[in-house]
DNA sequence: TATTGTTATACTCTATAACTATA
DNA sequence: TATAGTTATAGAGTATAACAATA
């Protein structure tokens, strides 16, 4: 019935939001959000300045600023000043938040393998391809393609 | 670094919102949203009802109501009463808006096959993963696993 | 003058609850 | 008592703009 065939934008529409529906419902238990969990993930292992891990995370840098308030309201992780620019932040996990990722992975892992495991051969395509859309053509277009404000006319 | 291999609710949260991001710039040249869009495909070439159109696209019958007074106030759409149940309301695509469809439709295509034309041949196994998924385990969470107000304790 | 991060604000999407009118 | 649609409202996510401190 589509003259779009297949309606491609609507499928990531819906998988995505079943899917982040799925992630909160299970990651509640832990009392973490989809995206502190992501952030928290992105974080570990690694030395990270706030904006780095924001375009990491492909989050604008306001959002990251709750993200980690949250986080370390939560005493997951910490703002530390860093040592080279006074200006920056450093994200540190602290040992809570790091044990919590661990627990908090397991639990995503089974969503995930409940969820494609409907999905034979396209499993790995499907993620392949999303991969290769996000670091495509899907990339830069946070900033350019997007009509956000009422305001930003030109 | 992600301790889940891949982070599948990231890419599908991050292509959705490009994607949508490129489909509203393209679409507002020609004055409508996405959603407008979806619905508005959805509704045509058939008799629907609200409701049914409502489950059809996937979205709740409040926010239908919001996208089909947008689409009557446009013209492109009209709301029309069910001969057998006065309660219900069919929606009827004006002339205006089939005509409008095949115009976005093939704006939408052209913002596809520029997208997609990076992958090979995940092409079809995304799209099919991703049918798959909606159609399957990602059918019923919308109201289930999802929390959503605060006050959906139980 | 540019950049990091913050605050305040606002817009979009989505959904809950209470309601009307039918069934 | 249940259903179709409406209204009012609220919450989550996201982003713009103005600002402070520093580069």
């Amino acid at each position: 019935m589509s003259r779009v065939t297949p309606d491609l934008s609507f499928l990531l529409d819906k998988t995505s939001e079943s899917l982040t529906a799925r992630m909160s419902a299970a990651l509640a238990d832990l009392g973490l959000t989809a995206r502190q969990y992501c952030v928290l993930d992105k974080a570990s292992g690694g030395e990270h300045t706030q904006g780095r891990l924001a375009e990491e995370a492909l989050l604008d840098k306001t959002t990251m600023v709750t993200t980690l308030d949250g986080l370390e309201r939560a005493g997951l992780a910490r703002r530390v000043a860093s040592p080279t620019d006074r200006r920056a932040r450093l994200v540190e996990i602290t040992p809570e938040g790091e044990a919590l990722i661990e627990r908090a992975a397991t639990v995503i892992q089974g969503v995930y393998d409940e969820v494609l495991g409907v999905l034979g051969d396209e499993r790995d395509a499907l993620v392949t391809g999303l991969t290769r859309l996000v670091e495509g053509p899907l990339r830069e277009t946070a900033s350019d393609a997007r009509p956000r404000r009422s305001s930003r006319t030109g």
